[in-house]
DNA sequence: CAACCCACCTGACTGC
DNA sequence: TGCAGTCAGGTGGGTT
């Protein structure tokens, strides 16, 4: 019941922090399934039964559950979601839960794209699903210069480019969409082509509709919700992205859309070049 | 390597 | 009402 890039993983994260406070200890894991995108780890309730759940941080579109000697990973793929059951309840798509005393921390999935992997902590970043990724936006490392650099000799789209967790983490189809139109760029510019005021453009706007979005708690299109049940308010500001054929907030020009990597794209041509 | 294309899966919606 | 087709906020893996 979520789709998630960086605001709406940001908030989940949030609400999950809210949830276990100072830590919660873990009565029991249960699995109601053999796996999501990945076989669930081996073990896990023998692992982590009697260890507390301490905190959860977020990397990239990743969350981090910190319990003891381990780090829990889990992405919420294209719907996941987190709820605490605080009763006996269960819903389709429940796929596994931590039972504390304060609940059951239940994870819920109907694509099952979401993912469960278990590392030792202090190798959480070691993980071959984490090591590659590239710099947080929303922290010092994200520069105009590394993205001006990182674009050299890029034939892919602009959008792609930007997309690319190799390049900058958490960025997905939908702030890609409003960052470039606050940038005023076309998502089919080649990013090779890119100067390095449109890097610095750039920069500025990921950041930008990503802080905006994030103090709205997320864009809610169709189902995502925060772990305390809350729906997103920043479907509200969007510009460009599923307004097809609408007319444009700034210039009344009609947004156009097409495919690019095989996801929706949307621009105004008048306001992007 | 980079660029592309596919698969994974369910549910909501559209059009006939 | 039913059924086929399309689309969805992600990303690893395979191929060229």
């Amino acid at each position: 019941m979520a789709m998630p890039e960086l605001p709406e993983v940001e908030t989940v994260c949030k609400g999950l922090n809210q949830i276990i406070g100072r830590g919660l200890a873990i009565d029991e894991v249960r699995l109601h399934r053999k796996d999501l995108r990945k076989p669930f780890p081996k073990l896990l309730n023998s692992k982590l039964k009697g260890l507390r759940l301490e905190a959860v941080r977020r990397r990239a579109k990743y969350l981090l559950l910190d319990c003891g000697p381990y780090v829990l990973i889990n992405h919420l793929g294209m719907t996941g979601s987190w709820r605490l059951e605080k009763g006996s309840e269960s819903e389709l798509h429940d796929h596994f839960e931590i039972r504390t005393s304060k609940g059951r921390l239940i994870y819920n999935d109907p694509r099952r794209f979401g993912l469960l992997l278990i590392e030792n902590k202090g190798e959480e970043y070691l993980n071959p699903f984490l090591s590659h990724l590239g710099v947080e936006p929303l922290e010092g490392d994200f520069s105009a210069q590394k993205l001006f650099q990182q674009s050299r000799g890029k034939v892919s789209a602009v959008k792609v480019f930007i997309m690319d967790q190799k390049i900058v983490v958490g960025v997905g189809n939908i702030y890609a969409a409003e960052a470039l139109f606050r940038s005023g760029l076309r998502p089919q510019k080649q990013a090779g082509k890119l100067s390095k005021k449109d890097c610095e453009n750039l920069v500025g706007s990921i950041q930008e509709v990503l802080r905006e979005a994030l103090s709205s708690g997320g864009s809610t299109i169709r189902s995502y919700r925060s772990a305390s049940g809350e729906a997103g308010a920043f479907q509200n500001q969007l510009f460009v992205y599923g307004r097809a054929g609408e007319s444009c907030r700034v210039c009344g020009s009609k947004v156009r859309t097409e495919i690019q990597a095989q996801r929706s794209s949307y621009w105004c041509p008048k306001c992007q070049r």
